[in-house]
RNA sequence: GGAGGGUUGGCAGAAUGGCAUUGCGAUGGUUUCGAAAACCAUUGGGAGUAAUCCUUUGCAGGUUCGAAUCCUGCACCCUCCGCCA
């Protein structure tokens, strides 16, 4: 959510900011509905104030000015009822230094690594998955539907080795290590700002007995870990490296990107998330992609680094930057990492908030990034590490995890 | 799933229809060579340059001139029973 005030003092760099970023908004509504909400507000606390300074002794008095207290109340409530609807579709305003545009205006900020060349024709990760008999996507069909794949053998294994080795990686740099719930009620995911809009709701698996959301990515479970509290200055930036399982429904993807794991209904990550000061926010996003470059650089696999444009950017994120790993069976990068830094926005829902020295509590801002999705993860280290045979290398770094060199037929 | 008890500031804990009492802790100050102790002040949130005003007893409603207190719904916590990896 944007501040109120901020929209008030700043109406054109806000319709300014939603143009960028593609979403419609009608400022000057919510601007009118603010006025008008002040307005009734500004009325209901005089007449309260009045009402407050009558002691007993004058219940006639007091049952007049309740009266016309009575009265106001609706009307403030029906301003809040429209405008509060508003507010909450506003996206959080994109930072300066964001180039604008949809998703062709993203800019490719730095490339890593050596494109590997075959001497044979490069499969993709389903039919080396499948030839290895590490992903079965036939059986997990009958088994749940499309889009859900068993992880066996190897893949497995190389799971919980990923798992392990960004664990071991981030808490080299104090991360502290969560395995969230993945259920989570609604006010988190409205906190988070994941529940806004239509599309929002298409994407998420809500349980209705429960009132309970599956979560779509650790963020959504960690960011909400704080909601309500105080921190002390000192102790920011707190960081968290953390293990979940997520749940897509992938609504309006039909036809795309259906072959294997790439993309699925169920999926595990591991997630690194911050609570950082305001003035340090920026400083902590360049330190989370380099973590996560750390990361694929010692997979030793091809990526680039690309700077999210406005309109290819999630509503409360203020600036995204994905890594994209190169994957031989497709012939092209694809995303297998984003980090993004949602400034104030969730952090104001949620009332995360910190202690200034000077004794002032002002929003944290709140970051989020992947360590590693597993299965896209599985996808370039299997294709990339694939050999003439059909079996696959193990990255160095992950070969004492799992005791093997490479995965072969069985 | 069943039965009962509970939720008041960072913590403890009073107030049972009329300005939310007090203690501890914390922070700042006085004192001190320095510290402890002692003493003074501050210590829920919001708006405002400020005086000041509003708001706040888990959340949302209701009754009332007035609700922490009475009523309704919800959430959460505890105890016991049942079930359970």
């Amino acid at each position: 959510m944007l501040d109120l005030k901020y929209i008030r003092e700043n109406p054109e760099k806000v319709e300014e900011g939603c143009k960028k970023k593609n979403v419609e908004c009608d400022i000057s509504k919510i601007l009118e509905l603010d006025k008008k909400k002040r307005e009734f507000l500004q009325k209901i606390e005089e007449l309260r104030a009045e009402q407050n300074k009558l002691g007993k002794g004058s219940i006639e008095e007091a049952t007049k000015l309740k009266t016309e207290v009575k009265k106001l109340e609706p009307q403030l409530q029906e301003v809040e009822g429209e405008l509060y609807p508003l507010l909450a579709l506003l996206p959080n305003m994109p930072q300066d230094d964001v180039p604008v545009g949809d998703e062709s205006a993203n800019v490719v900020l730095r490339q890593h690594g050596k494109i590997p060349k075959f001497d044979f024709e490069p499969k993709d990760h389903l039919e080396l998955g499948e030839a290895l008999n590490i992903i079965d996507v036939k059986r997990a069909v009958k088994l749940s539907g499309s889009r859900f794949a068993y992880i066996k053998r190897e893949a497995a294994l190389l799971e919980f080795a990923l798992v392990q080795f960004a664990f071991k990686t981030a808490m080299k740099e104090g991360f502290i290590p969560v395995v969230p719930p993945v259920l989570v009620k609604k006010e988190a995911m409205q906190g988070m700002g994941y529940i806004d809009t239509k599309e929002d709701l298409a994407e998420r698996y809500y349980f209705e007995k429960d009132k309970l959301f599956l979560v779509g990515t650790a963020e959504q479970a960690i960011g909400p870990l704080h909601q309500g509290e105080v921190f002390e200055e000192k102790e920011l930036a707190s960081r968290a490296i953390a293990f979940s399982t997520c749940f897509r429904e992938e609504a309006g993807s039909y036809g795309k990107d259906t072959r294997g794991i790439l993309r699925v209904h169920q999926f595990d990550k591991v997630e690194m998330f911050s609570f950082a000061h305001p003035e340090k926010s920026k400083e902590e996003h360049q330190f989370l992609v380099s973590l996560q470059e750390k990361l694929w650089q010692a997979l030793e696999i091809p990526y680039q680094v690309v700077q999210l444009a406005t309109g290819d950017m999630a509503r409360p994120s203020a600036s995204t930057i994905d890594i994209e790993a190169w994957m031989p069976g497709q012939n092209k990068y694809r995303e297998v990492s984003s980090a993004s830094n949602t400034t104030d926005f969730q952090a104001r829902r949620l009332n995360i908030r910190f202690k200034t020295k000077e004794g002032k509590l002002e929003y944290v801002h709140m970051l989020n990034a992947t360590a590693f999705a597993i299965g896209r993860t599985l996808i370039a280290i299997m294709e990339n590490y694939q050999q003439k045979d059909g079996s696959i290398k193990i990255p160095k770094v992950l070969k004492g995890y799992i005791g093997k060199k490479e995965i072969q037929k069985q």
